[in-house]
DNA sequence: GAATCTACGCGTCACGGGAC
DNA sequence: GTCCCGTGACGCGTAGATTC
């Protein structure tokens, strides 16, 4: 049920190019919109700061909205990858077994 | 047709790691 | 140190499928 949990553990990198994906515990919630610094260097009013770090805090909101998107994107792709390689390599063994039974069958010395 | 289940996408938060 | 980016985790809403 839970999607999170649909990619547990990692997928391991088997052919090396591919990324890892891995699951952390969940942590006690810190609100995200603490501010981290006042501008350098410069006196501003307390509403002056208050509302450039709601602006910094909107900007961050909205990269981190479209990195999500990206990096879904980017997930959804990479275990389509790997499910056509899967696909492929199904039909490489089931080919390489009907070999290993020919050969096997030529090869086998006649019993009558 | 209503209730429930399932799968999916989205927005957000928290965290780690790289760059500076 | 601080900033920024990428991503796992969580909660929520929704559409389609299934059950009654």
């Amino acid at each position: 049920m839970n999607r999170t949990q649909e990619l547990s553990g990692q997928l391991s990198a088997a052919t090396g190019d591919m990324p890892t994906y891995q699951i952390r515990a969940p942590t006690a919630a810190l609100p995200q919109g603490v501010v981290m610094a006042a501008s350098p260097g410069s006196l501003h009013s307390s509403q002056q700061l208050a509302e450039e770090a709601t602006r910094k805090r909107e900007l961050r909101l909205m990269k981190n909205r479209e990195a999500a998107k990206e990096c879904r994107r980017r997930k959804k792709e990479y275990v389509k990858c790997l499910e056509s390689r899967v696909a492929v390599l199904e039909v490489q063994n089931k080919k390489l077994i009907e070999e290993l039974e020919t050969l096997k069958d030529i090869c086998s010395p006649k019993t009558d």
